[in-house]
RNA sequence: CGGGGCGUAGCGCAGCCCGGUAGCGCGCCUGCUUUGGGAGCAGGAUGUCGGAGGUUCGAAUCCUCUCGCCCCGACCA
């Protein structure tokens, strides 16, 4: 390709709405442009990434014996119905009415739709078990977009779905899709974890998420540097403090604490360490009883585990609180509540604490010196609800726990029957019996990946794309094309033999000056160059540069081929 | 949704407080010079100042409403 018949549209300085180096310069390099929140544009530059990434995911997806179809973009509410996901999947969900004022959506994920292509298509065992992936557009309609292509609301996404005669069958395409996921990572040259997951909303059973390691990322990772052990925080288990409680040894007081609401706050007050205060928070179960959980000052509820030990776990209001302990919002505790109407759910850590400090349910008092047992009743549930802190005890019980930060590229999951069972999937078995086929469903966000891929590898200059994903393979960049009939008739002979090689590259023919096309072929991340001047043509040299090397080498021009194929083959990551 | 911020040329911004008819840098166009790290000089084009309404002799600037975008937001009971 000449740059001079391609698109490029570079900036200098990065659109202020970006936030995040990936998206910075996804924007500065021109890969892609905004049309709105969470609405992008790949332009020509961006497309041949995103498809070069496509590229790697089709190739393992069917080395792994998964077959690619197409399902539409837009689905009938009816099918969301028979799941009862219309509802259930609230706000996220794009709605939309055709002229007959009938409902859709725009696909958010499709579940539905590949139960629906099943129920009609399989009939035996004989045809399982079978594995049906696309690469797609979804659209969900996030409460807040953001990091452009990382967070969208439109993005790219594989998502594959298997189904089975028995979970055993089910285990191993599961374990040949994370085998998959593990390939396709790595030859994207991505620095990655798999991860024990909770299966969140889609529900079913086994999961593992796929994250690419970047202070950047969203997610939280527990994992613990001196074993296997890693888990998304959601999921990771708090241990219970080793030993008994330690017994009372401090009586009950009273302090006022005016203005100190937080336990951080009181507990510089009251010159004690947070370790020692016990925060509670009130809410609601399911059916509406009210709970009050305690957690120690320094660890933060965690949902997920939450949602488990009290199902329909919503905090109250401030209007609820005050009618069930009165006005006494930051100074709330466990000590003289009515039990029979409030339940109390203590996380392991707050359970074991003794003399701690908690509200008194009066403003603005703290107590001290309080204790379980003696000052109020035991807890009537002690669990694990608290998110995990780098430190805490590795669940394996190997060494201690640090947290990571990652972004999910990658999500596997064991659905079992949830939707097949919901829209009567059903095949006959060896022994001529109506099974409902086990599933499972693996996705892969093509769009996020781009961005988490140069969010890993980036410079001052600009991107350094991996190899697998970078948009060309390299760049020529000739020092005075219109000046030098010299250094014209070598750039047109390498630019012949590179492609004549089958390699794709970009020769950068603009009527620009040197200083602009080297920097804009260092910004959009091209992997390797060729600096083609008279200078060196003098002496029969070209000068050869990776992007991720500080120096250029001297290459003699009957070798820049064989050089150039040697470092593709070093920076090929199987 | 709640809180905060920002909408002025393609991009980055100033001007707004204290109303007087819009400016800077980059980019773009033309010419000359230059040519191994985002050139120099000269000339030029580009704005319904997000939109609507109001106040005023006069509004980018003040007021009201609206739309869009960005950032933060479990709890701290």
């Amino acid at each position: 390709m000449r740059a001079s018949q391609f698109f490029m549209s570079t900036l200098k300085e990065a659109p202020g709405e970006a936030e995040l180096v990936s998206h910075q310069l996804m924007l500065r390099a021109g890969l892609i442009r905004r049309l709105g929140s969470g609405l992008y544009t790949w332009m020509p530059l961006g497309l041949r990434v995103l498809r070069r990434v496509e590229a790697v995911v089709r190739e393992e997806m069917s080395r792994a014996g998964a077959l690619e179809l197409l399902m539409p973009a837009v689905q009938p509410a009816e099918l969301w119905q028979e799941t009862g996901r219309w509802d259930q999947f609230g706000e996220q969900m794009l709605k939309i009415r055709d002229r007959h004022e009938r409902d859709f959506c725009f696909g958010p994920t499709h579940e539905e739709v590949i139960c629906d292509v099943a129920r009609r298509e399989i009939r035996s065992y004989r045809q399982l078990p079978v594995n049906f992936y696309q690469i797609q557009m979804k659209f969900r309609d996030e409460i807040r977009p953001r990091f452009g292509v990382m967070r969208a609301r439109e993005f790219l996404m594989k998502d594959a779905y298997s189904f089975h005669e028995d979970y055993a069958s089910l285990q191993a395409t599961y374990e040949r899709m994370y085998a998959a996921y593990t390939a396709i990572f790595r030859r994207l040259g991505l620095v990655f974890r798999a991860v024990a997951a909770d299966t969140g909303a889609i529900g079913g059973s086994g999961s593992h998420e796929f994250h690419v390691l970047a202070d950047s990322g969203e997610d939280a990772i527990a994992y613990c540097p001196d074993s296997p052990y890693i888990s998304n925080v959601e999921l990771a288990e708090a241990l219970a403090p080793a030993g008994e409680r330690p017994a009372p040894s401090q009586a009950l007081a009273r302090r006022d604490t005016p203005g100190k609401t937080t336990c951080a706050d009181v507990a510089a007050f009251l010159q004690l360490p947070v370790t020692q205060t016990i925060k509670a928070l009130l809410g609601k179960d399911g059916e509406g009883a009210a709970v009050l959980l305690l957690l120690r000052g320094d660890h933060d509820l965690n949902d997920v585990k939450i949602g488990k030990v009290v199902p329909g776990w919503q905090l109250a209001s401030d209007a609820e609180i005050t009618e069930l302990l009165g006005p006494v919002r930051g100074y709330m505790g466990p000590v003289g509540i009515d039990r029979s109407r409030i339940r109390v759910v203590a996380d392991r850590s707050a359970a074991h604490l003794a003399d701690f400090v908690c509200g008194a349910n009066a403003a603005p008092v703290h107590l001290t010196g309080v204790n379980f047992g003696r000052d109020l009743p035991e807890p009537d549930l002690v669990a694990d609800i608290r998110n995990v802190l780098a430190g805490d005890p590795s669940p394996d019980g190997q060494g201690l726990l640090a947290l990571a930060r990652g972004i999910e590229v990658g999500h596997i999951f064991q659905l079992r029957t949830k939707y097949s069972n919901a829209m009567q999937v059903s095949f006959l078995d060896r022994n001529g019996k109506a099974t409902t086929p086990e599933m499972g469903c693996y996705g892969i966000g093509v769009s996020r990946v781009v961005a988490a891929a140069i969010e890993q590898n980036h410079d001052a200059r600009g991107i350094r794309f991996p190899r697998a994903l970078a948009p060309f393979d390299v760049s020529l960049i000739p020092m005075g094309l219109g000046r030098s009939e010299l250094v014209r008739e070598a750039t047109e002979a390498l630019y012949a033999t590179l492609q004549a090689a089958g390699i794709d590259v970009l020769l950068d023919d603009r009527d620009e000056r040197p200083g602009v096309l080297l920097a804009d072929q260092e910004l959009i991340g091209v992997p390797f160059r060729f600096v083609i001047g008279e200078r060196g043509l003098k002496e029969g040299v070209l000068e050869f540069q990776a992007r991720d090397q500080e120096e250029a080498v001297k290459v003699p021009v009957a070798e820049a081929l064989a050089t150039l194929q040697a470092a593709l083959q070093a920076a090929q990551t199987v």
